[in-house]
DNA sequence: GCAAATTTGTCCGTATGTATC
DNA sequence: AGATACATACGGACAAATTTG
């Protein structure tokens, strides 16, 4: 099928100096189709060359604005095949702090304090829906994660990772808010790609940490925020601590 | 001055199927060069025939590298000038979240919800810190933007909600989390962009909402974190009903 | 399995607009 | 004003990946 009728084209032909870049057109241009024709993530969009020709632009221009669009995560190309409508995820937002994170030899371990605050912000303010809206079946995937990171913590570190990855996030699902749940897995993200750089993994603390998960499920079991909150302020505080120390360190 | 001995340049030539496009491996040599010489915000990078030399990719690989780049904030680049480190800021998130709000026809309430939602929790999250680490002139400057609330009201609106978001940064700058500041803020531009689109600014409310800012700034005069909290609640439930109000016509 | 068609990936050469000195 | 350095944009060509007949 053909472009078809959709929103596409310069509507005004810039005929003097243009004052924003003409690849920035094209992005906005593409993001109108997309608006326009009410596409979904994964639902295909023009060829480049019909882009090329709907608005006007070199292909290089079009491929320059398909590239920004890939890294918002507005599109999405597959080689050989075509563009598409991405998934509008947070990776930029991964992306983007991870960097930071890396950058500043001076304030990474803040940026990394920061992230781990924001993560506890979240837990501790949603502790009431939280601990109201658990199933039954998601307290037994809770317990059975803290059950992975007891077998996974004789290994690398791997496994208990992904286990404690798995704790937080199911720990937000119930919540409904799914910005909040996804800035949670992103501020995981970046933690994880981070800390290796700094030091601040060490193992000796996964005692502890499983202990506190532990303390966690028999909250929510118990059904009591109050001792919820408080379960996550004990886990959370050796964290920073941690944080905090590796910094005074340098 | 050439680019020296900083870090680019593919270590292996990639003799078969790199699986990564060229562009990619582009965008990790920009970055890590920028890593390796711990370059800051506005320092310059090499221009694009170094950069294409030093990588060994051509002029539109890149190019588009940098595109990548620049919608992430990593790199800035002046026309006629050069390209430059960029200032590592949260554009990217705003301009995915707000292409999000406006995208899903069905979801895009849900999207302002969350948003909002977002913005109490950290407000509330951190009530005592704000209450107690807020400088006399910073109050004072509270209540000046209340003042211009108030002038702006028989307005257009266009200072009512300039002086709405400096309120809220304001709240949020004392707390030393970046991060959440920036998040807040960034919120608030998709609140800002999105909402117009959905009906959500009723200009009725504005006397209600300047009465709650009054509250707010009142409660963190008498630095008590209790009624401060309680302000913020009162402030946000009519926005939030608002939002859900709006969802329900539709 | 092979070959052709489609689509994106990469490169090159050239011309133009912009900022600086 | 002129010269220089740089990014912007264009068009054509070929390579690589994917699908289809």
């Amino acid at each position: 099928m053909a472009v078809g009728q959709g929103a596409l084209g310069r509507t005004t032909p810039e005929p003097k100096s243009a004052r924003q870049p003409l690849r920035q057109e094209v992005v906005d241009g593409i993001k109108a189709y997309i608006l326009h024709n009410r596409l979904r993530p994964g639902d295909p969009l023009p060829t480049e060359p019909e882009l090329c020709e709907a608005l006007g632009a070199s292909r290089s221009s079009v491929r320059e604005a398909i590239r920004i669009l890939t890294a918002l995560d507005i599109v999405e190309v597959r080689h050989g095949r075509g563009t598409y409508v991405g998934r509008l995820s947070l990776s930029a937002l991964v992306e983007s702090l991870t960097f930071r994170g890396l950058l500043s030899p001076d304030d990474d371990f803040r940026v990394m304090y920061d992230l781990v605050e924001a993560r506890e912000l979240f837990e501790r303010g949603m502790a009431e829906r939280i601990v109201a809206s658990l199933g039954e079946e998601q307290i037994a995937s809770l317990a059975g994660h803290v059950d992975d990171m007891r077998r996974a913590g004789a290994g690398e570190g791997r496994g208990f990772v992904e286990a404690d990855r798995a704790f937080h996030t199911l720990l937000l699902a119930p919540i409904g808010n799914d910005l909040i749940g996804q800035l949670s897995t992103a501020f995981w993200d970046v933690y994880v790609i981070v800390a290796p750089h700094l030091d601040v993994f060490t193992h000796e603390h996964e005692a502890a940490t499983i202990a506190n998960h532990q303390r966690i499920v028999d909250a929510v079991k118990g059904r009591d925020p109050v001792e919820f909150a408080a379960a996550l302020a004990e886990h959370y505080a050796p964290v920073r601590q941690r944080i905090a120390e590796a910094r005074a360190r340098r």
